[in-house]
This record gives structure tokens, C-alpha cells and sequence, in this order.
DNA sequence: TCGGAATCCGTAGTAAACTCCGTGTGTTAG
DNA sequence: CTAACACACGGAGTTTACTACGGATTCCGA
């Protein structure tokens, strides 16, 4: 049940010293420790990080990401007008960020729709364009 | 119809120095310049930053939206394999971004839903959110 | 029990994305 | 024409988010 932080790292994805910095900066409870000091993690805590990267992905800071972990864990019984407020703003962003990828969706589907679908030969236009996307993707 | 930097800074809610920033990262054309030296900007480069200013919001990095901008503005009968392959991946990479986008918002959405919506009196488990909110949001 | 792998911790270094500064020149209202 | 303000530029400074280092334990399998 319980692991060492190399193992919860391994699961998440992540770096070791990432989860200890996480832990730094209040995104990871402290957690449980052995007689010598060493770090013990449930599965609890995979969940918690790889929210943490979701959150990440879809552009929320650190320091955001704080407060929409601690509403993730809230015991939804004892939510207050405040949390609720939060919560309210915090989807009002996330409705906002939604829009803006769809958006942006839209427009790579519209740019891939509009390929001729033949006439895939040589391109002399956008040559260039793959060393580009090796190096920037 | 042309406009100064500070211009079109204001135009599109950035500072003036990121709009200088852009352009040496490429991010913005170069742009034609008057007598003087100073720059000279069109209602395209406001569309411009406005689409980075919403990648950046979803999470994409410059390097990645250097990509993309150029996949949005290229006349799409000029584009060949190389391109048509960057659109795809980054369209699943964005429809991979929406998955979590909406996991999130289902998260904060249940949070909401399942608050009583009654006795939203004073709180004591959550008091100190207000607080966290205000700095961290 | 013993030795190599894993962890501990604080601190330093790195990369990305700005943001500010100072000095000097361009622009424009009055 | 000239003051006040905007802009040009290079370079330094800042913030965020890691990532690496290194010497000192701790863990654990043979």
C-alpha cells in the first residue's frame, strides 16, 4: 500500500526531486515517514500528482493549482461561501480556457479540412517545417 | 489603419517590451518601420498576439505557438505532408488538453453541485480560503 | 552484517518568459 | 521650435518551475 517517493515519482511520471519540491511549495500534504526519515505515499498521492500535471497541461500555475487541489480533496459536506465562490471563479476560467481551445481546434481542423487530400508531393512552401517541429514539438 | 507599439500593446493587453520580446523570438514578424525606426503595426498583429495570448492560456509553450502561428496563417492550398502532419499532432495534442480541461471542470462542477444550498452560514473548516483565494487567483 | 542502491537535506544552477532600466533619438501638440 | 512624451536598443534583473549536486544517512537483499 504504502511507497517511497522514487516509486510515487516512477507512477506519476515525474521527477524525485519534483515531488519533494511539490512538497515544498504546499501542492503534497507532508507525508507519513519511516523510523529513519524516509518518505512513505499512497496511492492517494499518485491521484493528487497526476491531477497536479492535468492542471498543469491546461495552463494553471502552481499557486493555482494549490487551491484547485485543496477543493479536489474538500469534503464537498463542508464547503463554505467562500470555497464556493472560489469554485464558481475557478470554473469560470476553466469555461473560458475550454473556449479558447476549442477555438483554436477549430482552427487546426479547419487548416487540416482545406488540404487538397491529393496532390501530396513535394512542398516548397513550408519545407523547413519538419526540422522545425523535431526540434519545437 | 497602421499603429505604434504602445498602440498595439494597449490594443491587445500586453506590455510593450513582451511585444519587442516576440518579435526577437519570432513570435511576431518583423515589422515595417517609420522614417524614424519606429515600428508600425496593422489589425493582424492584434489577432496575432490575441492568438498567442490564448495559447499561452492553454498551456502551450512559445516555441510550440511559434508552430502554430504559422499553421494559422499559412494559405492552406500551399500546405503539403509536413504540415498536415504538425496539424495532427498538435490536434490531438489539444484534444488531449480538452479530456483534462473537462475533467477538471467536471471536478470543480460536482464541487459545486454538491454543496448543500443551505446553511451557507459562517464556515470554520475552509475559513483562510478567502484569503488564499485573494493572493493566489 | 555489509555494501550498494535509495533517500535525506540544503543549496546552487538552469530554462522559459517576461519586465525593467538607462541612455539616446523620434514624434507631435502648442 | 521646443518641451513632453513615445519609442529604440542592449543588457540586466525577476519570477516560475524545475533539476542537479554532494555529502551524510537509511534501507535492504545476499
Amino acid at each position: 500500500m504504502a511507497m517511497t517517493v522514487g516509486e510515487l515519482a516512477k507512477r506519476a511520471g515525474i521527477n524525485l526531486e519534483t515531488v519533494r519540491f511539490y512538497e515544498k511549495q504546499k501542492l503534497l500534504p507532508e507525508p507519513e515517514r519511516t523510523g529513519g526519515g524516509h518518505r512513505l505515499y499512497t496511492d492517494a498521492d499518485v491521484e493528487r500528482l497526476r491531477f497536479i500535471q492535468s492542471a498543469k497541461a491546461v495552463g494553471f500555475t502552481l499557486k493555482e493549482i494549490r487551491v484547485l487541489a485543496r477543493l479536489r480533496e474538500e469534503d464537498a459536506g463542508a464547503s463554505c461561501e467562500d470555497a464556493m465562490e472560489l469554485a464558481r471563479r475557478k470554473l469560470a476560467e476553466i469555461e473560458d480556457k475550454l473556449k479558447q481551445m476549442q477555438s483554436i481546434r477549430r482552427m487546426l481542423a479547419g487548416f487540416i479540412a482545406a488540404c487538397p487530400e491529393k496532390d501530396l508531393g513535394h512542398c516548397q512552401v513550408m519545407q523547413g517545417l519538419e526540422k522545425v517541429a523535431a526540434k519545437d514539438t
